[in-house]
DNA sequence: CCATGCGTTTCATTATATGAAACCGGGTTT
DNA sequence: AAACCCGGTTTCATATAATGAAACGCATGG
């Protein structure tokens, strides 16, 4: 066992500890130990310590723990973040990690939509569009998004726009919508670019306001229809998290 | 050296390494290593631990160190608390435990200010005064506070409510109020209860509207109007980060 | 009164965090 | 270019410090 760590094991598993409260509000010894699949005497000394830098106190009635003040510090520090596409990117990144393939960030102006942060997949075929770039707002997964969760008004201006083609199209394109919405997120397969697949999922800022989509695309082969769908609900969560970083 | 340690050092130095971020929201390692006085090597190995738990990320521009969404996860589900009153104890308790002396947190209710909470202090003499208590407005330092901090309208009240007294009086107690608001709190001794002071702070909440009064009680010969003036901006500091609890 | 469950403390044992020093890469200066 | 500096990263020998089994204290309640 040389896979060199150079990480702190203590740190670790005290990190561990903090990120139980995720899920739950306030949190005994025993059961945090459960959890994080500690020994009752580990937890507890790591918890000492967590408790020593106010990361946790204990709720004096219930005698089990909860967060500290010092998370609040740290947050209330932390909101007041400037650029979204740069807020955006460390989570973009880690979402790329994970899938592999390239992960964008498009925003709605007008018409159009605009891609306003990439991370690339550094597979060697990978798809490409620079950052800034002004795409139409009729085709490809971010589109629909940008489109199907806006206001009825935004809808209501696209719709118009369809006038010219035929009523079954336009009633194709109101039943995707519904669709999208219903399950909260696209999927574009060489829609805009032959060879190419996406899969988008919209961002709304804290007070649920429809802000950005992101998106994950690939060559059609490799990113397979089954694959987007395998992979939808973790863009989804990454984009919920990303919401919350914006106001 | 037996002063047996039931904390865990690496996990101190790490959460200290998280703290450094409450002043910068960027820190690049050597900054953390010279704000933290550990080691190069050891930041770097605990900022990786740190890192690989998404407590903190890189900004991939500038390379620094910056806190990760986990902190975002974790203030996410801890806003969402219920009752203030449970969720500002553990930081009086930290209050009490700096001064080891009792600590109030008193609400405004029409005429009359409610003591919501409290926590004792464990010295010998002390304060006294029950949860849900009942108390006028018109004396004792939570009291200035609540009035002084409060919307002009409920001020306009009470000095109607001062009517029948002086024309004198009323202008002293414009002249306190203005002082009040000015340097952030008041002080009262004897005014209540014979043998005892006080120092009260606002508790704002993050939309800066007066939800509270936190105050500080003793003995008024062991709570000398020298020892408020002293500890006043750290009554100060505990209400504001009390207030950005409130939502 | 004895079981049960939770938090806390102790303690030997060893893994494991530590920090000095060396290393690496990329800027900047000479 | 060579030399230098300055961040960040890695290595490595050392003893420090984290570990978990077990025991303890202390409630609660069966």
């Amino acid at each position: 066992m040389d896979d060199t760590k150079l990480t702190v094991r203590a740190v670790e598993r005290a990190l561990d500890i903090l990120s139980a409260f995720t899920d739950e509000t306030e949190l005994s010894l025993t059961e945090i130990a459960a959890r994080t699949q500690l020994h009752k005497s580990t937890v507890h000394r790591l918890l000492a310590s967590l408790e020593g830098k106010d990361f946790v106190t204990r709720n004096a009635e219930t005698e089990k723990y909860r967060l500290g003040f010092r998370i609040w510090e740290l947050a209330a520090n932390l909101s007041q973040s400037d650029d979204p596409a740069i807020m955006l990117q460390p989570e973009m990144e880690r979402l790329r990690d994970s899938l592999g393939e390239t992960v964008s960030l498009y925003v709605r102006d007008g018409g159009e939509r605009i891609r306003i942060q990439a991370v690339q997949s550094n597979q060697a075929i990978r798809r490409v569009a620079p950052i800034g770039a002004r795409l139409p707002l009729n085709v490809g997964a971010s589109s629909k998004v940008l489109i199907a969760f806006a206001e009825s008004e935004v809808q209501k201006q696209v719709l118009e726009a369809l006038e010219w083609s035929g009523a079954a199209e336009k009633q194709s394109f109101v039943r995707q919508m519904t669709e999208i919405s219903r399950f909260g997120y696209a999927t574009s397969v060489e829609e805009r670019e032959p060879g190419a697949a996406a899969v988008a999922a919209p961002i709304f800022n804290r007070g649920h306001k429809l802000v950005a989509a992101l998106a994950v695309s690939g060559p059609s082969n490799r990113f397979t229809v089954e694959k987007m769908k395998e992979h939808a609900s973790q863009i989804i969560e990454a984009a919920n998290r990303m919401g919350k970083m914006l106001k």
